[in-house]
DNA sequence: TATCCTAATGTTACCGGCAACATTTGGGGC
DNA sequence: GCCCCAAATGTTGCCGGTAACATTAGGATA
């Protein structure tokens, strides 16, 4: 890979490190006005205000018996002070935290990474905060590891945010503390409903292609142990079957371009199909590439379609026809789920975005063959 | 450490209905084998032993004065009972955690997202958690309420992973209380050497296209705001001046490949240069798409570059020639800086793979204008 | 005004580890 | 065999919250 790099240090008040470069972090030394060294602790309120901690604490979470008076004085310490709870100590006692553990595999996707993102934002505004795994999934062993140091971490919850079958075989065989959940593309038997992509894009991509006379399919496929790889080449298959049309064949590539481009280089002489649609932009990405090397034109020679709708899609050669995939929302959504299994409170009606499709240049009429 | 990993890609699922997929929490039936329902304590491991608990300690932490024979007992109690640290409870007296919070923004970014992925890697491997908060950080405000939730987290750290002048003045005004570093591929002041890139990647990527004729370059950078395209901008130029060559200027972008196709389609009729330099792999996939619509050609007519070299940039059309960055290896020295920081300990000399140029089919011999 | 009862507030214990200090060993020197 | 001291191990307290239980205070009642 490549490298370069660069950075800075910054530091605190108190560490005398060795820093080299230096970032503002505390220019003047006796901070009188707002910093005090140490946190104030309920035990610092409650002499302030001259009661107790324990009425500091009832204060702290709306307790109803309160005299307005002793509330006010409460009030006033801990505004003063500047109180900030303690959620290690709280955590201790409780023995439940506020971190949400969270694995992912292949961190530098734009699904897997708009889903972290969709699911560390949602955590933070319900008040929790996400600590990210990301690891080499196909590895069983390391994934148990990574649920093993999640353990100690005393999480509130763990989530799955991308999975494939060893994670599901490492969440099956791990004996979590805590509610644990699995976000995944796949219809049944993991989710109650199926996809969006099943049920509204597919069946819309295949009826644009269907519509421009294309009759002769090929799927460039994700890795078959992908349980969103295998759950697009369903959908695609039974969208095609809705319309009675018939695929020439899944090829299972990686995601990667470069699958998409070997997938189609691989092919013999003639490609049996007028549409290709890769399971996702990247892998469409190699497979307008190898068309471009071999000649073919696309989309007067060859249709070609994605799925995910990344950013870049719009601006390949040809712009690319996809599905869109909402892949912050589905972050949002596990966390939800996540925290709805913790409350023991039904799972809500989690609603996602349809998957639309974006119709650009890569698809057109099939050629005639 | 870098493992190299040429990714297969990968991606995501998506939870599109509620459904609880699969969720693994206690069965709370009696579990005899294995998982105890309540994960043991140094006192439960004390007692199986007929030790104190203080002995357990001392054990744990392979204190030199122990009993060959009590340290025997000891270590088969822990391992009986399956013994594993609570890591709330070891912070709250230490005052020290095991968890460093990551900023980040674009966590979709190629960029972000890999320095996130070599952060989390490098903090994993040294027994950390890496708490990432992804934000706009275009808000000050918003960075400030996320320094201050990631304070009362009780974090070991704080780690800036991308950084814009938004970031740098919050990371100044917050009053940390733990060691907190930003990252960033800025030269100085912020990082005691130059950048790979400065020192060697555009001046490499300059040198190629000297040779191959080009006297006129036109520079699409990142945001200003940011210190990465700063840097950029300043590496390009000073490569430029160091051969005697001039820029004939810098349109701003967004580091998207849309901002890479405006700068172009922005321009007047004539393209004042035959070399367009990105500021990265993005940008530069939109200015190709730009010139293509304008019916240039590429390399025939102008010769485009990029930075990053992400994977699908192989792929593009035509494939990009472009400097690499080791973004995985940014990430996890921006952790061991912080965690020298932590310590007290000098700053490990880091060292990052050089920036290579990659040249493939995007740049050639200068057109004759 | 004495009595009760509940509202209001205070005290104690505990979560699980760590550290300071206390106590018990055991082996060498005499 | 006795003493002594360092080695080996034990006890106590604390980190910052929360919860259970205890106590006090004040108004209503008699």
């Amino acid at each position: 890979m490549g490298r370069d790099a660069t950075k800075q240090a910054e530091e605190p008040d108190q560490v005398p490190a060795p820093a080299p470069a230096k970032l503002a972090a505390d220019p003047a030394s006796g901070d009188i006005a707002s910093g005090n060294q140490r946190p104030a602790t309920i035990y610092d309120v409650a002499r302030e205000a001259g009661v107790s901690h324990q009425t500091v604490t009832r204060v702290l979470k709306d307790y109803p018996s309160i005299r307005p008076h002793t509330r006010e004085r409460v009030l006033e310490a801990l505004e003063r002070l500047d109180y900030r709870p303690n959620l290690t100590a709280r955590s201790l006692t409780t023995g439940r935290s506020h971190r949400i553990g969270a694995l992912t595999h292949e961190l530098q996707q734009f699904g897997p990474s708009s889903v972290a993102q969709g699911a560390a934002a949602q955590a933070r505004e319900s008040g929790y905060l996400l600590d990210i795994v990301s690891l080499d999934m196909s590895d069983v062993a390391e994934i148990e590891q990574a649920l093993d140091l999640l353990h100690q971490h005393d999480l509130a919850g763990v989530l799955a945010l991308s999975s494939n079958d060893e994670m599901t075989e490492a969440f099956g065989r791990a004996r979590f503390r805590v509610p644990a959940y699995i976000a995944t593309e796949e219809d049944e038997p993991f989710s109650a409903h199926p996809s969006e992509l099943t049920t509204v894009g597919f069946p819309a991509l295949v009826n644009h292609l269907a519509e421009l006379g294309h009759r002769e399919f090929l799927h460039v496929a994700g890795p078959e142990a992908w349980m969103a790889a295998r759950n697009r080449a369903r959908a695609y298959t039974s969208a095609l079957e809705a319309r009675g049309l018939h695929s020439a064949g899944t090829i299972h590539g990686d995601w990667s371009a470069r699958s998409g481009y070997e997938a189609i280089a691989g092919l013999g002489r003639d490609i049996p199909a007028t549409a290709i649609v890769a399971a996702n932009d990247q892998t469409a990405l190699g497979v307008l590439r190898a068309l471009h090397e071999r000649g073919l034109k696309v989309p007067e020679d060859v249709s070609v379609t994605g799925v995910d709708d990344i950013p870049d899609a719009a601006y390949f050669t040809p712009p690319l026809t996809t599905l869109q995939v909402d892949f912050e929302t589905q972050g949002r959504n596990a966390v939800q789920q996540l925290l709805s299994l913790m409350n023991h409170s039904t799972a809500p009606e989690t609603t996602t975005l349809p998957s639309r499709l974006v119709v650009r240049r890569s698809t057109g009429p099939a050629a005639r063959r």
